[in-house]
DNA sequence: ACGAACTGTTCGCGGCGCGAAGTAAAAGTA
DNA sequence: TACTTTTACTTCGCGCCGCGAACAGTTCGT
């Protein structure tokens, strides 16, 4: 017999919550032993898969264009990152890591990944493909819309 | 038989990197909808269950003194939140919601909660336990220490 | 050819997070 | 008691972040 006096739906919504900030602690660790800011990271990491355009990247990143500018700028400035220019479209740019980005990015990744594992290590093995696939399910649908 | 090419705990890795930028979406859209940073939505939320002294705001929160000290400023300002004396110690406060704090702290918390439930109300119901206690139990295992 | 739609930028604003330095109170020590 | 040390919090200066509004150039649709 289960318990019910706290349903395991809002159980889970709130190890969510304290996951979320855990993770985000990683990240932000992470990034400062770089000498990243966490943002900075996670645009590098998303451009490890190749160059991306700015309305990309502000639809993966959920940020404004605007934010976007200022971001990609610092980053440039850096070293981290370059724009280069779209052959088909006058008018958009491509992101791209440079060889000193691509280097921290991969590291920064590495790390990041390597940390999450170890939180995962004390799990009992036999649930991880399951956990693993029930993740991916939750990840798939569609982020519930604002009103 | 187990496909190994993409081990379990990389997939899950890589799961909870998105998982949190998920939630911190989910945060961002019900803070604004509430007229909050994210940030104030996080500290109100943290006060719901009582009041906090700075210290034990800034450990909870990952938050140097320094940027709480602004943080709480700013919630003041806003009369989410008051600063009260600690009778025990004349050095310490206790930070405290005022009603109104606690009234958009409760609907912030709610609409939180609402729409993370949403998302796992597509997972199979016979999942939820196994799931809440895997989260559960990965978070209570001490993040990994820095170099 | 021309207006609508799209790509990216600049600007001004307030919020955020840090470290260094400072004040005040409490706790430990002689 | 008189002292040092530790603790709790604030202030300040800095750079980063994110937004919306306003802008310029390019492409698209008709």
């Amino acid at each position: 017999m289960v318990t019910t006096a706290e349903p395991a739906q809002r159980r889970i919504a709130q190890a969510l919550v304290r996951l979320a900030h855990a993770v985000q602690q990683v990240f932000s660790e992470v990034s400062r032993e770089h000498e990243l800011t966490p943002q900075q990271a996670q645009l590098l990491c998303l451009l490890i898969d190749g160059p991306v355009g700015m309305t990309g990247l502000s639809r993966a990143l959920h940020l404004e264009r605007s934010s976007l500018s200022g971001l990609v700028d610092r980053a440039e400035r850096r070293g981290l990152v370059a724009r280069a220019r779209d052959s088909r479209d006058r008018r958009a740019c491509r992101i791209e890591l440079t060889g000193e980005g691509a280097r921290v990015a991969a590291l920064a990744h590495d790390a990041v990944t390597a940390r999450l594992e170890t939180l995962t290590a004390g799990l009992p093995p036999e649930h991880h493909d399951l956990l693993a696939a029930t993740l991916d399910d939750l990840l798939s649908r569609p982020a519930p819309p604002g009103p």
